[in-house]
DNA sequence: CCCATTTAGTTATCATGATAACTAATGGAG
DNA sequence: CTCCATTAGTTATCATGATAACTAAATGGG
């Protein structure tokens, strides 16, 4: 997340300059705001997530699973793959999908190392009342974007 | 931080067009693109300061009293304003900034609760060791939106 | 002037990201 | 077949964000 609520003034870049010429002080600003930006966005969706009980990656995790095309299980690693977080973090989220019983596992393939993950009904049932909320902030995300 | 690597593929916006219409799918693959890229972005960013021993929210707060024109010192309270974080991660911040002598505490004031803040002559020095670092990389973001 | 309310900042605790080091199963060289 | 290197996933621990509840100082109505 980046953090820093107000935007420099042009006095401000002015001040700082010598330090990223040659690039143009707009751009630097608009970076700035794409950053600033993005993160009130992201922000709104955890919101909407932990008023739902919920967490942004762990519908990402769900949504992942859902999302493919014909596999109607995936293994760890490729859900670590698609999700760019670290493999613990998506072990002690899948715990919590499981304990919930939004996931299923599937023990399957000869390699016993291996783990599949499958939706279960609640898992689709609950990701489908997820996405109106979601679907609605990315739309406002669009509007604030092109005004 | 959005953590979803790849975007999705026309077949899967497809799939879920019912819960977004009536806003145009390419405006959410849009909105996801740029979630994503700005996460990045901040990842690089994050990077960057912990391979110098710092962090982006030390770097900030630094800044915000650096640019301030007229003030030499800033209240914790315009601090946190202007960071937008919460109280007790700017007050666990700052400890370790004044720990590290890059900060000085000035209490001045007639208000006994009021704690300003003003860079030291090393804070100041930190700072501008790690602009260039800082600029290069959103100097580089710029580049790629434009791309 | 006194007590209740407000304001400034801190402490305690939790949530969720990371890395390093681990266990268990696989697989290939000899 | 045996043993060592590799691969799959977990455990332990840390870093840094949040909220709730706290302390201490200021303020204002009676």
């Amino acid at each position: 997340m980046f953090f820093l609520k107000d935007l420099p003034t042009p006095a401000m870049t002015s001040k700082y300059a010598r330090f990223f010429a040659p690039v143009e002080p707009e751009q630097i600003v608009g970076v700035l705001a794409d950053l600033r930006r993005a993160s009130l966005t992201i922000r709104r969706l955890e919101a909407y997530f932990r008023e739902n009980d919920f967490s942004l990656l762990r519908f990402l995790i769900l949504i992942i699973i859902d999302r493919e095309p014909e596999k109607e299980a995936l293994q760890f690693s490729e859900i670590v793959e698609k999700v760019d977080v670290s493999k613990p973090v998506v072990t002690r989220t899948i715990k919590s999908l499981l304990e919930d019983d939004l996931l299923m596992l599937r023990c399957e393939g000869s390699d016993k190392r291996m783990k599949m993950y499958a939706l279960s009904k609640e898992g689709r049932s609950r990701l489908e009342s997820l996405f109106p909320g979601y679907f609605k902030l990315l739309g406002d995300a669009a509007e604030g974007e092109s005004s």
